[in-house]
DNA sequence: AGCACGCCGACT
DNA sequence: GTCGGCGTGCTC
């Protein structure tokens, strides 16, 4: 495609006009935050005719401003009420057919719509990085073939060049790659002498149409383990075609990998592709692996540590029915697969499913949106289900399939409350914790600790005259590090050197207060010098790889303590562990946000599965300064389900998700109040056109006011109707992009958020 | 979001 | 005198 010379030069008076004013232009989606499509004049390079063949979908160059963007044509027979003479016309036109196939298209207008995000931001995200920056869709590959002088040469031309003549008939025959040519004989010389006859010529063309794909084999490599009753249930339970969205409840060890195993081979043996989406950092090796070890066809991964080379690679390979398993994290879901014939989304409960910035989007509700589209069945597995699913299964929209026995009858962990209060802490862990580790460490077990706080101490304090070492960025404590030793802001990432004296009163008396990762190592390494204490957070492993080392010393069976936060929760199973600690379980339960009951019942329940096998039960001790708190007590004595049911009363009564609807508005800027003024314009202007249907609740300010350097300010609006929402949602993006105050701040809108913090 | 333009304070 | 912070406006 020829690139238009003259688009950007103001005085070239003779830039190509288009023949026809009412020719078609071109809308494009281009990748901007602007939520809003952009017409163009079609390339001057092309004629009518081919415009005419141009579909929508089809990435383009634009000039864009004064940048230059590609961005995706959505209709490219469009007319504009933009002044036609102020329309710039397309640099390059980068495909011949979309880069989308149907159902990501309708997907990716989904997203747009329901999220409130515009379609250039949407598309972009749904295309592998390489793919945004114009990379070709398919891999290349060189061929040579005739030129049309070439084709005119009668055959068995050339006689007298006996090499020539031969390259002349091979490619009478069709292209031919350069592989085979030199496997004939024909040397580089030989080409290059055809070139300067003007007879042959060199070529790249699309991989996909070079090679065309066999079928997958839709056999195993490994016969499929024998199901019991519950999982055989399942499985006869989830239809191979139509949308049928199911609720898996599995306990830990209950064998919900072997049920999607299953279901994928069913759908392998149709021909069709099967889709797993995982969360970010439960992804592991391992999990790949029984995909591997189970089938004869090829599964890939797709996550954020792979490389965009390799990722598009993967892409590309599923785009042509080249994989039949694709098991991916967040973005997983835009992965195009001609025949998808189901979706798992495994640990559904977790987070990372909804992307925190951008398009703030969740990955598990638009998998199921893709499912319905494509009429195909999506399993949300998870041992401890969202509230949200627990709730769509209750109401009849999910099947509710549950899985309640252990493989080999293991016994689940005995969960154990560890009052603390009025005991005497070492380092944030109690004697009774204390002891028991010991316990295990003798008996040559492993024991687990979990501490959600990385870094040495959360702040450092003069005690002296109580003065806090706070950032200047944000309205936050800064972290003690040890190693290396520095104050560090976890919320702006700024640095500071640890005082030697109290700026406030000169006291030398600086102490570091409260228990982070970094402390308890130190602790427990001085506690039990005889055991190897291992640290696993964002600071000891930044790399991928560095936590599957760590883990392989722990996977070795020795003695040894592991500290870490969250990260360490997801996905690992440690059998050799036989003791896990909860080292403050009351942050969570106590937490402001609607969902931290829920996320700390999870994070229980979880931990305690990850840990003990068959042989040696294990147990679990979580710390609290509430014993008596409701929610802990039945979450021991009954169990999550009935926890579920209890959270679920409450969101009931407080119209809060799933029983109610959010959407989060957030603003900042750069001068104090600002943002919450222009929030509470937004709501003044727009309190009236829903009615009490819908409660605004705000604004206030942030929950930490300012960071970096920037005053936050929310307004959430809650409604137990989601479509008058969606629609007062639109109305609040469409103020927010009129609004001239507005305009001038940071402002972002979250359709069904994570976190009210 | 980028990106450029324009304005005012402070330094090589 | 310029360099650069940041407030403002625009993107078919
Ligand atoms: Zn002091
Ligand atoms: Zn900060």
């Amino acid at each position: 495609m020829n690139r238009s010379s003259t688009a950007d030069e103001p005085f070239n008076l003779s830039a190509p006009q288009p023949a026809d004013e009412d020719a078609p232009l071109w809308r494009v989606a281009v990748p901007t935050p602007l939520r809003k499509l952009y017409d163009y004049l079609p390339p001057v390079a092309l004629t009518a005719e081919q415009c005419a063949r141009v579909t929508p979908g089809v990435r383009v160059k634009v000039s864009f401003g004064r940048q230059q963007l590609i961005g995706v044509v959505v209709d490219c027979d469009a007319q504009s009420d933009f002044q036609r003479s102020k329309l710039k016309p397309v640099l390059e036109l980068l495909d011949n057919d979309s880069v989308f196939s149907a159902d990501i298209e309708r997907l990716c207008h989904w997203i747009s719509r329901y999220y409130q995000y515009g379609l250039g931001e949407v598309m972009s995200n749904a295309l592998p990085v390489l793919l945004r920056k114009g990379r070709s869709v398919s891999a290349q590959v060189k061929r040579w073939r005739l030129t049309t002088n070439g084709k005119g040469l009668p055959e068995g031309a050339l006689r007298g060049a006996k090499k020539q003549a031969l390259l002349l008939a091979l490619l009478q025959r069709g292209e031919q790659s350069p592989e085979t040519l030199k496997e004939q004989g024909i040397s580089a010389a030989i080409s290059r002498a055809m070139v300067d006859k003007g007879l042959i010529e060199q070529v790249l063309i699309d991989e996909a149409l070079a090679v065309p794909s066999a079928p997958l084999p839709a056999t195993l490599r490994q016969s499929a383990l024998t199901l019991n009753a519950q999982q055989q249930r399942a499985l006869d339970e989830v239809p191979d075609t139509g949308f049928a969205p199911t609720l898996l409840q599995g306990v830990t060890g209950s064998g919900k990998t072997e049920v999607y195993l299953q279901l994928i081979h069913r759908q392998l043996e149709a021909g069709r592709q099967a889709l797993v989406l995982v969360p970010e950092i439960g992804l592991t090796p391992q999990t790949q692996q029984r995909f591997i070890d189970r089938f004869d066809c090829p599964v890939a991964m797709l996550h954020s540590a792979m490389s965009d080379t390799a990722r598009l690679e993967v892409w590309r390979r599923a785009r042509v029915g080249q994989l039949g398993i694709v098991i991916g994290t967040r973005s997983a879901l835009f992965t195009p697969l001609p025949q998808l014939g189901i979706i798992i989304v495994d640990e559904e409960h977790d987070g990372s499913f909804k992307q925190l910035e951008g398009v703030r989007y969740n990955a598990r509700d638009a998998a199921v949106v893709r499912a319905k589209d494509c009429a195909i069945p999506i399993v949300l597995g998870s041992a401890t289900p969202s509230l949200e699913s627990l709730h769509n299964a209750q109401q009849g929209r999910y099947r509710h399939l549950e899985l309640l026995e252990r493989a080999g009858g293991a016994e689940p962990p005995a969960v154990q409350l560890v009052d603390v209060r009025q005991q005497n802490m070492h380092e944030g862990m109690s004697g009774e914790l204390l002891e028991a580790m010991r316990e295990e460490l003798q008996r040559g077990r492993q024991v687990l600790l979990f501490l959600n706080r990385r870094g040495y101490s959360p702040s450092l304090m003069c005690h002296q005259c109580g003065w806090c070492a706070d950032c200047h960025n944000c309205d936050a404590k800064l972290t003690v590090h040890l190693k290396p030793r520095q104050l560090h802001c976890h919320h702006c990432d700024s640095r500071y050197a640890i005082p030697a004296a109290c700026p406030n009163c000169h006291s030398g008396n600086l102490l570091g207060e409260g228990i982070g990762t970094e402390r308890s190592q130190r602790a427990l390494e001085q506690l039990f010098p005889a055991v190897p204490v291992l640290r696993v957070d964002r600071d000891t492993v930044s790399r991928r790889g560095e936590l599957d080392e760590l883990l392989a010393e722990v996977h070795s069976g020795e003695p040894c303590i592991l500290v870490g936060t969250q990260m360490l929760a997801k996905g690992h199973h440690f059998p050799d562990v036989t003791l896990v600690a909860i080292v403050d379980a009351d942050a969570g339960f106590f937490s402001s946000d609607f969902r931290g009951s829920e996320r700390i019942s999870q994070l229980l329940v979880q931990v305690a599965g990850r840990a003990g096998r068959a042989e040696h039960r294990g147990r679990v001790l979580v710390q609290t300064h509430h014993p008596e708190h409701l929610l802990m007590r039945q979450l021991l004595e009954q169990g999550y389900h009935a926890v579920a049911q209890s959270l679920l009363a409450e969101r009931q009564v407080l119209g809060l998700p799933p029983c109610g609807y959010l959407v989060m508005v957030r603003a900042d800027a750069r001068h104090e109040q600002l943002a919450e003024q222009m929030l509470a314009r937004l709501r003044d202007a727009l309190q009236g056109l829903a009615g009490s249907e819908v409660t605004w609740v705000g604004p206030m300010p942030a929950l930490m006011v300012r960071r970096q350097g920037r005053f936050r300010a929310q307004i959430m609006l809650r409604s137990g109707s989601r479509g008058l929402l969606a629609q007062l949602a639109g109305a609040v993006v469409g103020w927010l992009e009129a609004d001239a105050e507005a305009r001038k701040m940071r402002w972002s809108i979250d359709v069904d958020p994570q976190d009210t913090l």
